[in-house]
DNA sequence: GTCTATACTTCGATAGAC
DNA sequence: GTCTATCGAAGTATAGAC
């Protein structure tokens, strides 16, 4: 692995301990076994490293974001019971990938100072998450699988536990493997069960 | 007011902009007009400061913490609908206390460095009010209310839709004014609704 | 209790030899 | 591309006069 690549992995992993402001270009370069003036071949400035290291996110999270149309047909062809387990196993998979997990460890921790950083948790946590289960549950009432809601209500009492889960597990616990929690899978399957029976005809 | 009130008064406006490591002894100075070294007449350290916030957060938090046998009897004179009102009500004035909210805020910024900070939102926002709302529906269930479910089930599908709320418009969206959102206050009778139709007997 | 003056530390970043 | 050496800025905190 090269230098440049092993500043930012030690960038990773430590600002995802501390955060940005707390983590000093000394702790990386010695982590990385280099000096400071070293690293400054590879990044203009500190900030840059942060830059990157969002850069990154964005590319992971935009490649496993399906289109629209896929979607779409993938609904067509599953029951509610079986569309659930998939976004229980997307959610799986992705909490798995350790890097992406520190990364957004390191956006929860500077989203209060770092406005990119919030911007993520607004377009993927929040807007496109509630947009993507609005059309979800749309396209479900138009195949008549449940009763006639307003989509967007039954996405936010969906989606709402969710984020619960998340704000608990992960932001207050700080669960280091919530992916693995037998309880936690037992709380989203016991939701599933709640809503489910709540929206079906 | 004297000038102890003061330097925590700034100290809170400008903690809750911008977090308690961006904030300089100076600046709080600056803001009430004394030089540095007067602060410390004050106080013994910066991070006294911030202490003494959240301690001052702690006795307004436990105050407004109704005793449970006091919860009981209220449950027992309420119909459902009246008890949400009244939930929605000591929310709407509790996000009204301006200081309250910007020490809040404060919270919510430091929590990831911060494990005193933490523990008020694993407290307050999430265990107390799961077993405060489990306890609210154990009883109505017990009165033939609503029908037969988990009661920690219930309280978890009423309270995140809170969270959600509480995660979006303050830590992501911070509007700055969340108590008077109407687009807020329309969804919250919308939950209330839903779970309404979803638990009655 | 407030001031002036300053001690001490740590930080990000740069210059220049090799 | 790495090193040694160092700079300037900003931070918290203290000493001592008034």
């Amino acid at each position: 692995m090269n230098t440049k690549d092993r500043i930012l992995e030690a960038a990773i992993d430590l600002f995802s301990e501390r955060g940005f402001n707390d983590v000093s270009v000394r702790e990386i370069t010695r982590a990385v076994g280099i000096k400071e003036s070293s690293l400054y071949n590879h990044f203009t400035s500190k900030q840059q490293i942060l830059d990157e290291i969002f850069e990154y996110l964005r590319v992971q999270l935009d490649k496993t974001t399906l289109p629209e149309e896929e979607v779409i047909k993938m609904i067509e062809n599953m029951t509610p019971g079986e569309f659930s387990v998939f976004g229980a196993n997307v959610f799986k998979e992705y909490m798995g990938n350790l890097t992406l997990m520190k990364i957004w460890r390191i956006l929860s921790i500077e989203r209060f100072r770092n406005e990119k950083a919030n911007e993520f948790f607004k377009k993927y946590l929040i807007d496109n998450a509630i947009e993507y289960q609005s059309k979800v549950f749309k396209i479900m009432m138009d195949k008549g699988l449940i009763k006639e809601f307003d989509p967007k209500l039954l996405a936010r009492e969906f989606y709402a536990h969710t984020i619960y889960l998340y704000f608990r597990f992960f932001e207050v616990e700080r669960d280091t493997n919530p992916a693995d929690n037998p309880e936690i899978q037992r709380m989203v399957m016991e939701h599933m069960d709640f809503i489910m029976k709540a929206i079906n005809k």
